[in-house]
DNA sequence: TCCTTGATCTAGACATTGAAAAGATGGATA
DNA sequence: TATCCATCTTTTCAATGTCTAGATCAAGGA
């Protein structure tokens, strides 16, 4: 009975709609900004009736609130893969603070959508333990380059040690600073200039860290 | 003519509408966040038709940009009132970073309008004016911490100094984290707490700054 | 085979919003 | 006094988020 719908008229059950709204409301922040966002055109965009997100999201801050999970997930697979290879405790955390700043810079709506956005559902469970997740290897990959050993704790927790909270901000700050616009431009030769001087940043940061030694060897890189 | 209406009856010009207008709009952005606001709901609050705000601000973004040049204005205010009677030029920095952080945590929807909104126009004279002037303090105690002179810089030039970088970033870093709530409660007992921890941050960030001398005395603090 | 169930999606309605247009008000100025 | 014009209101319109009722469709049971 579904023969000759097949080619042209468009299936009454779209299927996969989830990861599609999910694809197309990524795409609308970016093109319009986190403030620019609609569940009306994100659902336009995905071939659906305006009612259709509500299925799958609850309401717009649900679909939001997931895009900034996914975000999450991203960032923690992305300090991960940042890190693999690595054997230097210290060059790791670098490397690390910079897949952090990079990913700010590649996805500078989703970042603020993540950090920066009331619109979101911070209570969510998906979203803290997301969170959790990119935060846990930021400290376990700090501690290691400190030489100290550091059960799994809150950011609300870690943020006591005045060491990791430093090191933090800084990471954070440049992120911010830099999708802010406040460091310049972020796309073609500007992005590279600032992962450059994130770079500087960050090495001048754990050069000064480690009680044990200090390795002189100065990468300004350019 | 107006005799009657002088008690009850409101006038129909308001007569100093524009700031009643901001004081609503700051009184809204801190109740429902910036996300929360709307062009209406001010105005309702200010007393007046939905459409009297037009012929102040033109549209929902003039007012909340001038909202935003005001949080800068006051931003420079307080860093200005934060150093004055402080001698020490390393110590004012960490005074004038302090207030910053302590803005934040007091305006922190305004703080969000100001940095990481989308609904302000970043091109505006007035916004990019006030903008700067909140900088020129921070670069201006900064260097003479590090005995330099320097010429008035736009951000995007001393964003290439590895060494302002990291101050501002750390500074910003500590401001933007703490009202996303990632390093707990913010006001209260929490609030204080945090001032404590940024002022730990701040002074090992300065203790290690000049180029002179390397006290090794660590306060990792706890 | 039929038909029932539940998940998925559409269509329509409603209150709210930002903006534009046209008119009302009243102080300032000549 | 008469005119001007900045200020403010009223009306209107398209767009939005959410709710409700109904349509579609696959899968499983009688």
């Amino acid at each position: 009975m579904s023969r000759s719908r097949a080619r042209k008229s468009k299936p009454y059950h779209h299927g996969d709609l989830a990861p599609a709204l999910l694809a197309a409301a990524e795409q609308l922040i970016e093109d319009r900004g986190v403030e620019g966002f609609t569940l009306r055109e994100a659902a336009r965009r995905a071939g659906v009736s305006h009612a259709a997100p509500a299925h799958h999201f609850g309401d717009a801050n649900g679909l939001l609130t997931e895009l900034a999970a996914v975000g999450f997930d991203r960032l923690t697979a992305a300090q991960r893969e940042a890190i693999t290879g690595v054997t230097d405790p210290t060059q790791r955390v670098v490397e690390m603070g910079l897949s952090y700043v990079g990913f700010a810079l590649d996805h500078p709506a989703q970042f603020r959508l993540m950090f920066s956005s009331g619109r979101i559902e911070r209570t969510s469970d998906r979203l803290r333990i997301a969170g959790r997740a990119a935060f846990q290897i930021f400290l376990e990959t700090f501690a290691a380059a400190r030489g100290v050993v550091v059960e799994p704790l809150t950011p609300h927790e870690a943020g006591r040690d005045p060491v990791v909270l430093r090191q933090w901000a800084q990471v954070h700050g440049l992120a911010t600073l830099a999708i802010e616009g406040q460091l310049g431009p972020t796309i073609g030769p500007g992005r590279k200039r600032l992962i450059e001087s994130a770079r500087a940043v960050l090495e001048a940061a754990l050069k000064a860290l480690p009680t044990r030694k200090e390795s002189e060897s100065r990468r300004a890189a350019l």
